[in-house]
RNA sequence: GUGGUUGUAGCUCAGUUGGUUAGAGCGCCUGAUUGUGGUUCAGGAGGUCGUCGGUUCGAGACCGAUCUUCCACCCCA
């Protein structure tokens, strides 16, 4: 066989010690979080049917749906017409299942399959990648890790108040103060759409107003012309998006424009939920222009974007009141959120809040001169061990020079010297690799040493 | 999916209008130091110039395709 350079596919990556143990540590913030709120985990197949995945997210989203090729001879159900009608009949002949695009869709399903072993309401939280085939860039790529924690089978807007104290409670932990959260409501949206006279243009009106403070007022009041808004009117909505003020008032402001209607009674009685929670650090901004793409939610509506890092949203969420109704299953109302690993991941290096010392070394390391020391070695790692140190032997008996320099390049903070005199006294010399200080000691006193400094 | 951008040693990058044998810093290896790393000194290895094709007497440089990187759309974590 030919040999080739190897590569990745495009917007995959390979995660080194280091980035691994950055990592495992955002995800075990997360997942402690997760817990604590009384959530459970789940895990879904990294493939799906298509026939579930394909039409929950929109035309777009349908276009970044990886699809897998049949297995075997993936022709086999297809002729040459199939060919010639075009990809979108030869499609589902030639491919049947696809790479999982979020943690939502297959958890849905789940759900419905469960049906009967599910204690409603049911709170699970699933970490594990998902792909899209979009165009990968900084912050955006092609195989990323979703964190999500959804509450199925109750309309309470209690779980909305949860998972924002939640999400404060994530970001604490993992020290980063440079976001904000805003929230919305899907019906205040539509309410605004018909207001400015755009009823059965809800979602159009939607994806133009997201874009608001990336291409200001100007474009955004151009285009919502374009496709028929009534100008006074739609002057209201744009004024209704720049009101100040506390939040509360804010729901009285676009009431007064729209009137009273499900957004605007549930957004009123989710602050009130909040204020009874006694923490009044809450950063909370509630902006009428947030709409966020998945088509699938209808309530309450979360985005937590980083102000002083240029990546966009690193955790989004909200109320879908039917999700699992295109499985069959009516009725069943869940809320989500989801954090985005690999982006919180950009922000904290970038901010420089990862800890110090992620990465894991053992605690000491062992080096010898000969076959002999080696194995006598091996009894001191059994001793080391069982007492709790993280220990390790250099596994062949080469140069001190060369055993030491690959206790110094992982940062192992002791070294435990075997020689045929340490053999014969039972002390070994033990050399602290920080200040250089070394010393003869016996196997009990060394565990104690390293103990301690534990 | 549309438009643009990037690719030279393990890493960060030089490389003149196309012209002998493609360089530097850091890292790596060896020795000074045959029982000791991180400092110092001396020496050394390492490149199909992303890949394939084209133009040319001659290509790292020019042209085309392709892969990759980053960016703007679109959309999103």
């Amino acid at each position: 066989m030919a040999t080739s350079k190897p590569s990745l596919p495009k917007g995959t990556r390979d995660f080194g010690p280091e980035q691994s143990a950055k990592r495992s540590y955002i995800i075990e913030t997360i997942k402690n979080n997760f817990i604590k709120y009384g959530f459970s985990q789940i895990e879904t197949p990294a493939m799906e049917q298509l026939s579930v995945l394909t039409g929950k997210y929109g035309d777009e989203g349908d276009q970044l749906l990886f699809k897998i090729m049949n297995s075997g001879d993936y022709l086999k159900k297809s002729d040459s017409t199939d060919f010639e009608k075009g990809s979108a009949h030869l499609l589902p002949k030639i491919s049947e299942k696809g790479l999982k695009y979020d943690l939502t869709v297959p958890f849905a399903r789940f759900v419905v399959m469960n049906q009967n072993d599910i204690t409603f309401p049911f709170k699970r939280f699933q970490i594990q990648p998902v792909w899209r085939a979009d165009r990968p860039q900084k912050g955006r790529y092609r195989e990323f890790y979703q964190c999500d924690a959804d509450i199925v089978g109750t309309d309470s807007l209690v779980n909305e108040a949860e998972l924002t104290q939640l999400i404060h409670d994530v970001y604490n932990d993992l020290g980063y103060k440079g976001f904000v959260l805003k929230i919305n409501h899907r019906e205040i949206l539509m309410e605004l759409a018909r207001y400015a006279g755009l009823a059965g243009k809800e979602m159009p009106f939607c994806v133009i107003i997201d874009k608001l403070d990336k291409v200001g007022q100007e474009k955004v009041i151009e285009e919502l012309l374009a496709i028929g808004a009534n100008q006074e009117k739609l002057a209201d909505v744009i004024n209704s998006f720049s009101t100040e003020g506390e939040n509360t008032l804010k729901v009285e402001m676009i009431e007064k424009v729209i009137g009273s209607n499900r957004g605007t009674k549930e957004l009123t009685e989710y602050f009130d939920f909040l204020q009874s929670y006694g923490t009044e650090n809450l950063q909370i901004e509630l902006d009428f222009s947030l709409a966020r793409g998945l088509s699938y939610y209808t309530g309450i509506i979360f985005e937590v974007k980083a102000t002083d890092v240029q990546i966009g949203s690193i955790t989004g969420g909200g109320r879908y009141d039917n999700l699992t109704g295109v499985f069959g299953l009516q009725g069943t109302s869940g809320v989500g959120i989801s954090f985005g690993l690999d982006r919180i991941y950009d922000v904290l290096e970038e901010k420089g809040l990862f800890p110090p010392s992620l990465t894991q070394s053992s605690d000491v390391l062992i080096t010898h001169f000969d076959e002999e020391c080696m194995k006598h070695g091996l009894g001191l790692l059994k001793q080391l061990r069982a007492a709790g140190i993280r220990a390790e032997m250099f596994p062949e008996s080469v140069k001190m020079k060369k055993q030491f320099n690959y206790a110094d390049k992982k940062e192992i903070p002791y070294v435990l010297v075997i020689g045929s005199e340490e053999i014969k006294r039972g002390e070994y010399s033990l050399k602290n690799m920080k200040d250089g200080s070394q010393e003869m000691l016996s196997i009990e006193r060394i565990i104690e040493s390293i103990t301690d400094q534990k």
